[in-house]
DNA sequence: AAGGCGGGGCT
DNA sequence: AGCCCAGCCTT
């Protein structure tokens, strides 16, 4: 049986592989706010922000939690609304409540947790933020495993297996990862792997010319770097979505999602037209909103009517609530409804 | 092992 | 119009 033929000199080399990949780091890093006068604080709360969502989308939010939340102990004595509303258009919003809940752990925890497992005992932290918290803040030699490691190692090796989700995906290459880390700098090396995924070894057009370890990277040999990884991919599936505008006296109706609600628990939206038994069907709406989240797309056309079409009984929900217009700025809404709201306001009133 | 969970950037 | 993003939790 052949040996499967590797890049040039990667399992041969791991040492020269971490040395210019490091080496790369230290002089190209971006300048990132969680990177200056790093603590444990600005670790935790910048690789809960960074799950899912990426880093110029981060950027803003990190800055404002600072402020307002700036170390464990003001995280956990907030009350969690406004913890979530500080959350508001980020997205994932249990993040924030998990967030939260570790900030309460964590104050009555002595010692800190110093392994990986530790880590993970602590809620909304897995097996990736675990390795990135106690590689980064606390030197611990675990290697990260994400989106950006997961391309990067599958074209070190050309690996063109389809891989059905990220989990098969990380069983697979947790060895060649782990056996790659830089067991000296393990949190530099864990962020220079995924700096490199984000801004040279990129999903699409790859900046291999500037890759300081292409001489490792068999799929670089093969001039086909964009072919891996192999994802199954998701289909799409598509909803529409009614819902009104009813301005009345000063205030906006608004609904509110109930805290027992798997998604969006305890936050704002636009009504949902459909309980109101409107005949809208012929009427024009004044805003029409596509909105993609996850595999959906969700078309959502918003209809303006007037509080005398809506029967007083329906008006009696209790998820229903008149926001005068002044106050609208203070409770949390779902995301793009917060500039659906501005947008119908300006337009309408 | 799947499916749900947000929202936005980028091609 | 799709894919992906410094993933985690529940079922």
């Amino acid at each position: 049986m052949m040996q499967r033929s590797y890049a040039l000199n990667l399992l041969d080399d791991k040492v020269g592989f971490g040395r210019a990949l490091i080496n790369w780091y230290d002089e190209y890093q971006r300048d990132l706010p969680w990177r200056q006068a790093p603590t444990l604080y600005k670790t935790v709360v910048s690789e809960f922000m960074l799950q899912q969502t990426q880093v110029v989308t981060v950027l803003p939010y990190f800055e404002r939690w600072l402020a307002i939340f700036p170390d464990f102990k003001t995280l956990a004595e907030a009350p969690e609304a406004a913890v979530v509303k500080q959350w508001e258009g980020l997205g994932y919003y249990t993040r924030a409540r998990n967030l939260k809940k570790l900030a309460m752990v964590f104050v009555n925890l002595e010692p800190p947790p110093k392994t990986p497992e530790g880590w993970q005992a602590l809620p909304g932290v897995g097996p990736y933020t675990a390795a990135a918290i106690s590689s980064i803040a606390q030197g611990y030699p675990q290697a990260v495993i994400d989106g950006n490691v997961v391309r990067i190692a599958t074209r070190l090796i050309a690996e063109g297996r389809l891989f059905g989700g990220s989990a098969e995906a990380h069983r697979f290459l947790s060895p060649l990862v782990q056996s790659l880390l830089n067991v000296e700098r393990p949190g530099d090396h864990n962020q220079a792997m995924m700096e490199l995924g984000a801004t040279v070894c990129t999903k699409a057009n790859p900046l291999c010319v500037k890759c300081p370890v292409s001489a490792f990277c068999e799929a670089f040999r093969l001039g086909t770097p964009e072919s891996f990884p192999v994802l199954l991919k998701k289909v799409l599936v598509r909803r529409q979505v009614a819902r009104i505008c009813c301005v009345h006296e000063g205030a906006i109706l608004l609904e509110r999602r109930p805290s027992t609600a798997r998604r969006l628990a305890d936050m704002y939206e636009l009504p949902h037209a459909e309980p109101f038994g409107l005949l809208l069907e012929k009427e024009i709406p004044v805003l029409i909103k596509k909105r993609g989240i996850a595999q959906e797309i969700i078309e959502e056309p918003i209809y303006q009517v007037m509080k005398e079409a809506l029967s007083d009984t329906t008006l009696t929900r209790a998820d229903l609530h008149w926001v005068p217009i002044s106050e609208v700025d203070q409770v949390t809404l779902s995301g793009p409804h917060r500039r659906w709201v501005k947008a119908l306001l300006e337009k309408l009133y």
